[in-house]
DNA sequence: AACTCATATTTTGCATGCAAAATCAATAAA
DNA sequence: TTTATTGATTTTGCATGCAAAATATGAGTT
């Protein structure tokens, strides 16, 4: 009687595909998606093309072309510095609630999450990584018990997905990423949640710095 | 020769009207849209209904309805507390910041904002109020020099907007909201960012409550 | 009255077409 | 060589139409 009802529309798939090889970095910042283009390399009219472009935009994650068209986002160093600023205040506050609510659960998901970073970045594996990575933060949203913040959080993750991406080069870029969420981790479990907070802070201007050293 | 090129499209039309209709409680919570009704009553065809809509749905202000169409946001009690206490985490944010980097511009905007807010409460005239309130906040978070930490919040102003509007029925309600801002200005001019912050999250619960009692 | 099942109606998602706007290209003038 | 100017071309924004999906309606059955 229940079934979600409808399959995903022509718009949806190419809403996840667009978000996909964006993250990805198969379509790099600044590139500009020709509606007419994309409508026919996915087999549609410009019609549901257009939508998909206009959720993305609404999303930050495509802008508005200075000429004509849209494109992915491209920053400035300054824009850069800033986006991330904001994403690490968000993370902040996850940290802080993540450690004044945890449940059994949330801590048994991150715990999970965690295992797998290390596990990936053992093997060297950076595709693995960046996937375990991607779920310890989302397991850390999660433990906020609010998910209007998990979506704020999760939407700076996109947007700042590309940029990210490059500073896994090496197997120890990822031991040493792996190794950098313990002590906040730690803080979490121990429902410190001022310490979360503060080390959460204090990873900031560094991670920044890394993102900005690889992305030249 | 640089003139911003290109008036208001029919769908920036359309979604300005839908965001105002919103935030002033003319179109309630839980109401459907639909999109050939829009079309007529706005004298235009479907296509830039939807794309409004969907741009509308993006930012959380509209959600896709259970059946059909699209309605606008609607929070049971607990995702209203969910929604508030992101709005606050950022707001503490942008207080923090703000006191943080506070310029001389700042400073002046932000002085002027409150000014508009005690005259317009000393007069008893609400939507002069409302106007006011919004243009201390947004002065409070262009204090933070990060326009995405301010878009954030900006966002989560829209999406609670039709709620908050409630709390303001008396006189007395607009003077003790203006003289409630009054502390935190102080510590933000004092650059006190960690006082900033402390104030702002002491004031969350109560604000929280206040809203909750004006909407059942 | 409650439950099917079939049929009518509405609503959606998408394709197509077109006119206006924006951009580009090429030529002419300074 | 730079600067305007004009015309060609691309791109956009929107209207319209239609088929399929979703939903409402209603008759017939238990």
């Amino acid at each position: 009687m229940s079934e979600k009802t409808g399959g995903p529309s022509m718009t949806e798939r190419l809403e996840a595909a667009l978000v996909e090889e964006i993250a990805t970095g198969q379509i790099a910042p600044g590139e500009r998606l020709d509606e007419s283009v994309l409508a026919q390399r996915f087999g549609m009219s410009r019609t549901p093309v257009r939508e998909a472009l206009n959720r993305l935009v609404a999303q930050g994650i495509l802008v508005p072309g200075e000429k004509r068209g849209v494109r992915v986002a491209e920053y400035t160093h300054e824009e850069l510095a800033q986006i991330f600023e904001a994403m690490h205040e968000i993370e902040a506050v996850c940290a802080q609630l993540a450690a004044k609510r945890l449940s059994l659960l949330s801590r048994a998901r991150i715990e999970t999450a965690q295992a797998g970073c290390l596990a990936a970045a053992e093997q060297g594996d950076i595709p693995a990584y960046l996937r375990a990575n991607e779920a310890l933060h989302m397991a850390i949203y999660d433990a906020t018990e609010n998910p209007f913040i998990k979506q704020m959080a999760t939407e700076f993750r996109r947007r700042t997905g590309p940029f990210r991406a490059k500073k896994f080069r090496t197997k120890a870029d990822l031991i040493a990423s792996a190794q950098s969420h313990m002590p906040l981790i730690e803080k979490i479990f121990s429902t410190d949640s001022h310490g979360a907070d503060a080390i959460m802070r204090s990873h900031m201007t560094e991670s920044f710095l890394q993102v900005l050293a690889a992305n030249g």
